[in-house]
RNA sequence: GCAUCCGUAGCUCAGUUGGAUAGAGUGUCAGUUUCCGAAACUGAAGGUCACAGGUUCGAUCCCUGUCGGGUGCACCA
């Protein structure tokens, strides 16, 4: 594995300090420099240090200075307030370090990582509560497999519920009419005209309970018409996803159903083993404060009294397929922070039971809630479930009216084009953007603004790129890799910004937090255009070698941009 | 009631092992273009980081309490 720029300043302070005879177990607290004029990195670990040691912290700050092997990393350290250490990076270094394929990162390690998301109730059409899910863990997807990670994405579809007992037993009644492939084209219609019949009809109620147990039993006759719901539900996802651009294919949806055959042996084994109890006619797992981390007393259930199995069972046999079949070692699952408990629950019991060896990883990526602009939880304005196709169709129809506005010249289809990248490029860029952990208010006009942290100022900031090199007649590919000398301030900042890439998606993929690799491109389209404002590139009065470095510095920053964003499952535009 | 997450500028959001004068964008005000895309850039103004204690050389961050809000709590998923 390539060592990052953080790694090796890190590891030469650590010899520093440990040649002063400082306890490994004082941190170095390497950081970037919170302001540009305190240089590019700072280590604030001599403070602590020193404290130890009683020591003053400047003192030792100017032994760890005197002692530090930087060998060409870094021009300049300055001791600055009470024992801050400011790291200014040197410009030959910078310049062989962007000249070494600075973009290809690999982890040191490769796992096997189970990436659980969308996961949408096939009862239904996807609705915006699944947007989240889909466009995080699909950014996540793509960043574990640039990292050279074997990737399995699982599309845990709710297809097993027992609402499919009502759904296939209204499906056979217009089946009997010969009805059913109109009926099926809208779900939402379809699942709310069964639920009506099952509502007011109790002899179509009887036989909803019925079919049930049917579809669980293996009748063929009901399980050919689940089958047929099933896969008619399967394409409005399908549709929805790749309408989003996301890598989730047919193969990907790996439904609760295909665990059935699991399920009782799961509970036998729990139950066996002591861990799962009965308690009330329902067989539990009741986890110590210790076990849990948490207080929390509520049960996990793994099997009702009427012996039905629950969403807890399906999800303990697919942690088990996940790991002794697919040989995962470490599983993520972007699912609605109001799973925490639920979540938080299977992983313990996973490992209580053994069920997933103790190393595995198994992570909570939570998120938060997409509210409206009023602040409350996003529906549409009668209260309603707003279906996820038209939230996409209405960000696509605004990027559409924008576009047309901007350039009145364009060719209609252009327009129509661009927007569809766009709108949807819009909307995910905002949501990935976020702190996944809090509620996020969705609101069309900032997400499509091209001022801020969003999807068209970066789109944006790489056509203009493009267009340097369009307007000199030459081509960004072709000083990719070239040697960039770096001189004036500016260049500096973005060749280090360019520099600290592999960190920065190290870094996202273990805390499974996009919105750091957001920022990052963020602060580089901002730096790339002050550097563009101060360093002229292709004007008559600019030498030959500032020119060609400049222009290569900028094939660089236009490429980890696109990189960036193709990590983020967003396609760049060639022009806006 | 128990559990859990959150409270940062008027608004939308950052703040990564505790570090320097808490940062962006937007909105407001003031500037920058005979020359590479002004969909850009520069500057000003805007904060008791909900409140009160505690730990620390140092707290938006860690601990305790209070107030305010979200969410989850037995056989749905």
């Amino acid at each position: 594995m390539q060592i990052t720029l953080y790694q090796q300043l890190e590891q030469k302070f650590r010899t520093a300090f440990n040649s002063l005879g400082i306890d490994a177990s004082i941190p170095i607290v390497l950081q970037e420099s919170s302001k540009p004029e305190f240089g590019d990195y700072q280590v604030n670990g001599a403070m602590a240090a020193a404290k130890t040691l009683k020591m003053n912290p400047r003192e030792l700050a100017q032994k760890i200075i005197d002692s530090v092997d930087l060998g060409g990393i870094a021009d300049k350290l300055e001791i600055a307030g009470p024992g801050f250490i400011n790291i200014t990076l040197n410009n030959q270094y910078l310049s062989i370090l962007l000249a070494d394929n600075i973009l290809m990162v690999k982890d040191d390690r490769e796992h096997t990582i189970v990436v659980d998301y969308s996961a949408p109730n096939l009862a239904k059409e996807m609705h915006v509560g699944h947007l989240r899910s889909t466009v995080i863990g699909d950014a996540l997807v793509r960043i574990y497999e640039f990292l050279g990670n074997k990737v399995i994405r699982r599309n845990h579809v709710g297809d097993w519920g027992t609402q499919f007992g009502m759904l296939t037993a209204y499906l056979f009644e217009l089946n009997q009419q010969d009805n059913a492939s109109i009926e099926l084209h809208d779900l939402e219609e379809f699942y709310r005209k069964s639920k009506v019949r099952f509502d007011e009809d109790a002899d179509f109620a009887n036989r909803a309970r019925e079919f049930v147990v049917r579809l669980q039993s293996g009748d063929e006759q009901v399980l050919a018409l689940w089958q047929q719901f099933v896969e008619t539900s399967l394409g409005h996802c399908q549709e929805v996803c790749d309408r989003l651009g996301t890598k989730l294919t047919r193969a990907d949806a790996v439904g609760e159903s295909s665990y059935n055959d699991l399920l009782a042996p799961m509970v036998l084994r729990l139950m066996n083993s002591g861990i799962a109890i009965d308690s009330e006619g329902a067989k539990c797992v009741f986890l110590t404060p210790e076990e849990l981390g948490s207080k929390d007393e509520t049960p996990f259930i793994i099997q009702k009294k009427d012996g039905g199995y629950l969403y807890a069972t399906t999800d303990i046999a697919a942690v088990y397929d996940r790991v002794n079949n697919l040989g995962a070692d470490r599983l993520v699952y972007v699912i609605d922070a109001r799973q925490s408990l639920h979540l938080k629950q299977l992983f313990v019991v996973s490992k209580k039971a053994g069920i997933a060896p103790q190393k595995t990883k198994m992570e909570h990526s939570a998120f938060g809630t997409m509210m409206g602009e009023d602040g409350k939880p996003f529906k549409t304005r009668s209260g309603g479930t707003v279906k996820l196709i038209d939230l996409i169709n209405e960000a696509i129809e605004r990027a559409e009216t924008m576009i047309r506005e901007r350039n009145p010249e364009w060719a209609e289809e252009d327009v129509v084009t661009l927007a569809k990248v766009l709108g949807v490029a819009s909307m995910k860029y905002a949501d990935l953007s976020k702190n996944r952990l809090s509620d996020y208010i969705f609101s069309f006009d900032k997400m499509l603004a091209f001022d801020g942290n969003t999807a068209p100022y970066l789109l944006y900031a790489y056509t203009r790129i493009n267009s340097i090199f369009n307007k000199a007649g030459l081509k960004r590919e072709d000083y990719l890799g070239a040697t960039i000398v770096i001189n004036e301030f500016d260049e500096h900042r973005l060749a280090v910004h360019i520099a600290k890439f592999a960190e920065k998606l190290h870094q996202t993929a273990k805390e499974n937090y996009p919105h750091y690799l957001c920022g990052y491109i963020y602060e580089l389209a901002g730096l790339f255009m002050k550097f563009y404002e101060s360093c002229p590139i292709l004007r008559s009065d600019v030498r030959d070698d500032a020119k060609h470095n400049r222009l290569a510095l900028t094939a660089l920053a236009g490429e980890t941009l696109k990189l960036s964003l193709d990590l983020l499952g967003i396609p760049v535009v060639e022009r806006m």
